[in-house]
DNA sequence: ACGATCGTTCGGCGCGGGCCGAAGAGTCCT
DNA sequence: AGGACTCTTCGGCCCGCGCCGAACGATCGT
């Protein structure tokens, strides 16, 4: 039985979910959880240049909204992104948003070059090493653009040659193009890019530089690309500390 | 050469892109503006309950912020969404945001009706009718929803015979799913999502009602879809005045 | 020429929301 | 037990912004 016709249509209030994201404090704060990581209240509010009892509003407002995920471990809150949806929503919004000028001091400027070389986009590698790995995977091929993007066959059996299995199709879409805000060319993301993203930290591929969203390719990770992928270079390769 | 290391990483100004839509009338105005057609400022106005000079302040907003194109006409402004891209951007928020109870009063219901049997979202087909056509088309093996959204080989050859050709694949992909917030399931979108409207609106297999982003089926319509896709059924006729 | 309609500009009003600091509760470490 | 740290609550400030009405300009119809 169909029901459709007693059931009122319900406008989505746009505007309430917009407003969650309508605020600077609030909006730098999505952004920097887009790294996929768990952050603390007092991380967030320093990383935005607020006191924390304004962080505590925010962050409040972000949970109840459904944006934010919420975990508390003795005295300290922890906050992650809601979903992959959510993920997504924001990536998408910062694509199209426009750029507001940075301040170019100079720690900014070394943060910003190694950002742009490798790091994490959600739950997924993004930066100049994301483009170059979803490039050649696509040279191989392995991926397909043809119709939006697509896993081959033969990209199947690569990923299965590596060792990486895939949770069955449901919701999530198994490859995505992501597009972010400092390369401006997609990468691979979806549930073959979380996997293929996992894959890389749990074989020493690669690994946090310090406690940013920033990542360091290893030397096992380099010989890893080389051999998995013919993949070599310089653009996504931190520099010798 | 590259030169990513001189580019300063500017950070998407997210805020101000969701300020845009954070405000309950400019929100409507988009809303409204979903169905793909190009509006006029007191239309809007009406349509959101608000005074003109109110109206044109928002849609400055709005189209200096690049979500809307517009177009003089004689004493006439109308606007309408900037691009594919920013409609697909709206109808993903929707999607998200929570219901707000509309005032279910009674020409609001029959109203609501009419919508939810046909509509355009944007630049192709919605409610019930564009569901079932999806549905359909799926069924038959047109459209394979394995990885993400594409059109079977199948389905390439049946848009021939009915006579639609394709853009040549550019940015924007060819078949994309697209769930707006009346009907909860997916619907077809995308260029050919786009091209089969048209093309129901050329061969008059439907017909707008009014002035409204409500659409009826005609007896024609009826006819090609039972024809081209065995589909029948009722939920998406509209009842006869 | 005239009224009618559409759109814009401007001044002014009022409210909401973002910010802080101070105070306090809860947690961890030593 | 004590200090250090994290987080929350509250009061208060103030700016921004969404709203309107009035006046005006522009355009269309007759």
């Amino acid at each position: 039985m169909m029901n459709s016709h007693t059931v009122h249509v319900q406008d989505p209030d746009l505007a309430a979910l917009a407003g969650l994201l309508a605020d600077r404090t609030r909006a730098s704060f999505c952004l920097a959880l887009l790294d996929g990581r768990a952050w603390t209240a007092i991380e967030l509010a320093r990383h935005a240049g607020v006191a924390a009892s304004t962080a505590t509003e925010h962050l409040n407002l972000l949970v109840t909204g459904g944006l934010l995920a919420q975990e508390r471990q003795g005295r300290h809150r922890y906050v992650r992104l809601a979903d992959p949806a959510t993920a997504e929503l924001i990536e998408n919004l910062a694509a199209m948003a426009p750029r507001r000028a940075a301040p170019p001091s100079l720690p900014a400027v070394s943060r910003s070059r190694a950002l742009a070389r490798a790091r994490t986009c959600y739950d997924h590698l993004a930066g100049a090493l994301g483009v170059a790995i979803t490039t050649a995977m696509t040279d191989r091929g392995l991926l397909d653009w043809e119709q939006g993007l697509t896993l081959t066959g033969d990209g199947t059996a690569w990923l299965a040659e590596l060792g990486i299995t895939l949770p069955p199709a449901r919701r999530r879409p198994p490859v995505r193009s992501c597009l972010d805000w400092t390369e401006r060319r997609p990468h691979l993301a979806g549930t073959v890019g979380a996997a293929f993203c996992r894959h890389a930290f749990d074989s020493g591929w690669v690994n946090r530089i310090g406690t940013s969203r920033a990542i360091a390719l290893t030397d096992a990770g380099q010989r890893a690309l080389r051999d998995h992928l013919s993949l070599t270079g310089a653009s996504f390769v931190a520099e010798r500390t």
